[in-house]
DNA sequence: CGCGTTTTTGAAGCCCCTCAAGTGTAGTGG
DNA sequence: CCACTACACTTGAGGGGCTTCAAAAACGCG
């Protein structure tokens, strides 16, 4: 049966077997965590790593005028960064965006799996570097992008990283977020998103229904996004 | 004479003399560079770890329409990530914003020295999470905040930093941002950063001028802002 | 002093928000 | 099988916040 953890590192790094069957071993106590559940809140104590092996989850921070702000997506393969340990409560929480199946790996042997194989740190470095660069890449979008372009940037790259975890069918891709989780994400309303996915829609160039997302003209979503997915770094699959 | 590595990592971890010497020593050719400088453009090939030891610089991206956003701001004592070692090219650029004093160590030196001393792996996994936990704080205000508490939420990250590094003196705080370089920050144009300030300034909360930022009321600004600091972690200055 | 850059202010317009109402669409239980 | 409920989605009308365009004043540096 394959892991997502394990094929996502994989793709980072080449594990030798015994550094995969680490890595799935790991994730032993792995459990089904229904939507919208909070797997750690604001002000929590950071507990173990969280490892997302089926479903998606995010990382968000509401306001006090009682918003939301959406500051990373989740899918299978992610995990919430161990060096929150240091901290003496989270600064954000985390909550599943569907019905999920969760590890929670302790802390410490993550650690130790990390420091005592070198391929193993060089997966997780990679993988740290991507996900800042994501970061980076969504302040760009929210501070220099209008509206459509903010929504196909973040489409180009759900559907990049959905594609190298194979949830893709042909071309469509498994999307299970609602208008009001993209508002959040977008810092837009869900009311104006809606205008934009029609917009985009009527064009001809991308549709989301049914918990599927159809990019129609890839190249034309991408030239609108200004997407340049150099900042995934996507994985290279060796076929090793 | 003091080394603003030294001092803001020693803020994260007790370090040891010899954990300081060692970390002044990497900064050994550090080199003077004027203001506007690139220090790596977007798609070179990463290359030494910059530490900032005098002025200010940010990380940046150029958009295809002209644009710019800026993405983190660097002062003294801070450095550039050196786990963009695996990517081929930056997906960023970084350059000064003030004449400053750039220390280039050679990565693997760096590398070396947090591998083989605890303390400094402990100092240098707290100072990412801060700046992971930053990225974070300005997709917030990017996403939710108008420019008002906008302004005030960047003004106030900017002075705990600030004043964190001893760049205060009494109410005052050294600032050499540019209205213009503030715009390219907060996803703002440079003439309606200039409105806020002026209502700020009018209000009596606080006022930019001559390379100074003067807070009057630091109470009324974090109230605006929103402003919660436990994401900067703020140093723990230990006596020893 | 002279020149480039930054700061400042005004006027007009557009993008996105707010408010409001109505239409699907699943899931539940009678 | 249909009524009922709870959301999510959709569409319209109007307003406000930030932008764009333009030009003058102030600053800083050779």
């Amino acid at each position: 049966m394959s892991n997502a953890f394990v094929e996502k590192l994989s793709g980072y790094a080449p594990l030798t077997a015994a550094d995969r069957a680490l890595l799935a071993g790991a994730c032993g106590g792995a459990r089904r965590v229904p939507a919208r559940y909070d797997l750690i809140r604001e002000g929590d104590k950071p507990g173990p790593v969280f490892v997302m092996l089926e479903g998606w989850a995010c990382r968000y921070k509401l306001l006090p005028e009682g918003g939301r702000q959406i500051m990373a997506f989740m899918m299978p393969g992610d995990f919430c960064d161990m060096h929150v340990a240091v901290l003496d409560e989270m600064d954000h929480s985390i909550a599943t965006l569907t019905p999920a199946r969760v590890a929670a790996v302790p802390r410490g042997q993550m650690e130790r799996l990390i420091e005592t194989n070198p391929a193993i740190t060089h997966a997780f470095w990679w993988s740290q570097l991507v996900d800042e660069g994501t970061l980076r890449a969504w302040i760009v979008s929210m501070g220099r992008r209008g509206s459509v372009e903010r929504v196909a940037h973040l489409m180009c790259e759900i559907y990049v990283r959905a594609r190298n975890i194979g949830l893709e069918h042909g071309t469509l891709v498994e999307f299970p977020l609602t208008q009001i989780v993209l508002a959040d994400a977008l810092g837009l309303t869900p009311v104006h998103v809606n205008r934009v996915l029609r917009k985009l829609r009527l064009e001809g160039i991308m549709e989301i229904g049914r918990g599927k997302l159809v990019i129609s003209d890839p190249g034309k979503l991408a030239r609108i996004a200004g997407f340049d997915d150099n900042y995934l770094h996507r994985r290279i699959r060796n076929a090793a």
